[in-house]
DNA sequence: CAGAATCCAATAAGATACTG
DNA sequence: CAGTATCTTATTGGATTCTG
């Protein structure tokens, strides 16, 4: 319930641009390589597990997974539900906040598929410009 | 034009979550934290020189934004261009493929400025659920 | 299986001073 | 103004070993 003393701490303007805003953390956090991919799996498959992750997203290290798996958990995008057999089983899904970020990761990731022959391109032609005119 | 020995070379499948596909490098570029705000920023003014940009994204070391623009010149994404006068001024601003990437980096700053309140809300409670249960 | 703990190498990031 | 160069610190990432 809203009393008066609210007034004393109000909400701060969240903006990105700048320096300390914690909007500017979660920005990065949301947009950096593994939680792309986390969360893109986890909306594609519902639930998965430990395993299961760590197979799809090539390359990644146990560390770095478990990592970004307790970032998105602590930050409230993904659920960890632990299942106490034997071997333990624990399953990993998206939050309902979690689920509104797959649209947007998922344009990310869509847009570096439809223009990476672009960007390769761009990346030639720079080259070519910083060795061929000297 | 496409000849018959294009079939040698085919274009590979490319998909971020294969290790070494360059989708995935990019995907990391595009989602770092200072090419976020940089194209967010020559988005909205069209064309930026490097103060300006430096003053808007608080909190950028020169070296960081000098290496960001670098790279986004090196994609494609971003065109330089430097007005030979004393002293030398230099614009920034986004090419057509830069443009693309408006919308969708959008979208994730906007949802980092509307979720952030849940995000910390679920700090804290993660924090408890660490904290108080024992 | 699903990690935790530890160590180490590589890289990124940042602060600062300097230059055409 | 628009960087570059240099140095130091922080973070990343990987490998390895261990555990309930």
């Amino acid at each position: 319930m809203a009393t008066i003393h609210d007034v004393i701490e109000p909400t701060p303007a969240r903006d990105p641009y700048v320096q300390g805003c914690p909007s500017r953390d979660v920005l990065d956090q949301i947009g950096s390589k593994w939680a792309v991919l986390v969360i893109g799996e986890l909306g594609r498959h519902g639930a998965c597990r430990f395993t299961q992750l760590r197979d799809q997203l090539s390359g990644v290290s146990e560390k770095m997974l478990t990592q970004t798996l307790r970032m998105l958990e602590r930050d409230g995008m993904v659920l960890r539900t632990v299942y106490p057999d034997a071997p333990i089983r624990v399953e990993y899904q998206l939050t309902p906040l979690g689920q509104t970020l797959r649209s947007p990761l998922k344009a990310l990731t869509d847009w570096s598929v439809q223009h990476i022959e672009d960007v390769l391109t761009a990346r030639k032609q720079y080259q070519e410009r910083a060795t061929r005119p000297r």
